[in-house]
DNA sequence: TCCCTCGTTTCATTGTATGAAACCTCGTTA
DNA sequence: TAACGAGGTTTCATACAATGAAACGAGGGA
């Protein structure tokens, strides 16, 4: 375990801290110093720094801590002219038109995926995805799209991951990935989340890679496994032309 | 000169680096250890520590530098059931639907403000308002808000911060805020931005605290201060509803 | 082929991050 | 009212971790 030395300790320290506000908004700082592991007065340093630069505030009256607009800031200026997120929307908007479910954007990152961007369905039940989301690689039908299409050293590093699932099969994952490669899309029931189907499809860009996964999803209900299939051709059509879309 | 010294210097290195994203998304290693007067070995050590933590990741292909997901992960995991720029978005699609216009929400941060939340216009020459945009808050009629109805503290804070205009006639200006406080509310024609014009009102809580400024700005060809004065009154009162609905 | 630029790695040195402890400042309880 | 406890803040000696000079490697133009 002799890993990268080549880090600086003070900043992965500050940034443990910037990320216990995933999930949870306001901190105080002994309850930010119990969940990192670290000391009072090392934690208050940490956050009067990361207050100095603007990425955290001190919510005045509870006078706990929470993200500042540093973080805003940074997330809206990502979105460059050629951001999937940005030029992709189009095209989700018109398959959730016509399917009338949810539809979700997942690129991979590291050993999970990441929900980039998303158009809600409009139905009264339905499948509600937050972008920004951060979700396991292992289950899911867009995990499934994004391993299969991806580098085998990638599906070999997620596999190998400590946080993949042991129960997990992985002979017979892998042949499911196999399969997946064959038809061309995936589809989950009730995989991860009780209730809620989906169907996923690699996007490739014009220079054979793949970038994101593009996935249908809705309550599972309405997503029975043959509706899923009749379903398929049309997301994995829409997939292909966003690809055409990217470098 | 003896300021705080009570901040990490390494996090705070590691977090201009960061923010060197703000405005151009691409970055080469020694062009940030020159944008931040850094030397490559420590700009290096920074970029591998934020890259293990998955706030910046490398472009495959370019090899440069670019902001990773963790980024969009906090960023929307910030937004609380009680977020300003959700409450208040109904709100602001009601007034934009009333004039026309674009209508933005700015809260102050330290010296400078904030646009949290914009609904853009739909005519064809319109004001396009980026949501995370960083502005002075010196000059425009949200600043102008801003600060008239602010602590006289804050005030001096900001007319005292180094990036104050030195052109702008102090008195003349105190005596511009508090003619703003009588009226209620600010305009401003062609001050910050060439060709757009904007009226702003105060969001004010129901402890009597500003919280926030509501502006509707578009093309100066089209407010004409006489049209902006026309539709001060809609303005103001919609902010006054929005500051009903706030803690 | 030779540069020149850019990124990576090493390493001695020092300065700086660290955490224990003491110190505040509230709000709560006896 | 006083005593308490649970935050948060500040101080300080010490060790060790961050630093930057320098050397190294890798492309890619010229």
């Amino acid at each position: 375990m002799d890993e990268e030395k080549r880090t600086v300790r003070a900043v992965e320290r500050a940034l443990d801290v910037l990320l216990c506000f995933t999930g949870k908004s306001e901190w105080g700082l002994s309850e930010i110093a119990g969940k990192v592991g670290l000391h009072k007065s090392t934690v208050h340093r940490l956050l009067a720094t990361l207050e100095n630069r603007g990425f955290v505030i001190r919510d005045e009256g509870t006078e706990k801590y929470r993200l500042g607009f540093r973080i805003l800031e940074l997330s809206s200026n990502q979105s460059r002219p050629d951001d999937p997120s940005i030029v992709l929307l189009p095209e989700m908007e018109r398959l959730r038109n016509e399917l009338g479910e949810t539809v979700s954007l997942y690129v991979r990152d590291r050993t999970e995926r990441v929900r980039i961007q998303a158009v809600q369905s409009e139905q009264p039940i339905r499948r509600v995805a937050p972008v920004g989301a951060r979700l396991p690689l292992s289950v899911g039908a867009s995990s499934k799209v994004l391993l299969a299409f991806a580098d085998p050293a990638v599906r070999a590093e997620a596999m190998a991951d400590p946080a993949w699932p042991q129960a997990l099969d992985k002979a017979a994952y892998t042949r499911q990935l196999e399969d997946i490669v064959a038809r061309g899309y995936a589809t989950s029931f009730e995989e991860r989340e009780p209730g809620a189907a989906a169907v996923a499809a690699p996007i490739v860009n014009r220079s054979g890679k793949q970038v994101a996964a593009l996935a249908v999803s809705g309550p599972s209900n309405r997503m029975a496994p043959e509706v899923m299939h009749r379903q398929a051709p049309a997301i994995v059509e829409a997939a292909k032309r966003m690809g055409a879309l990217l470098g």
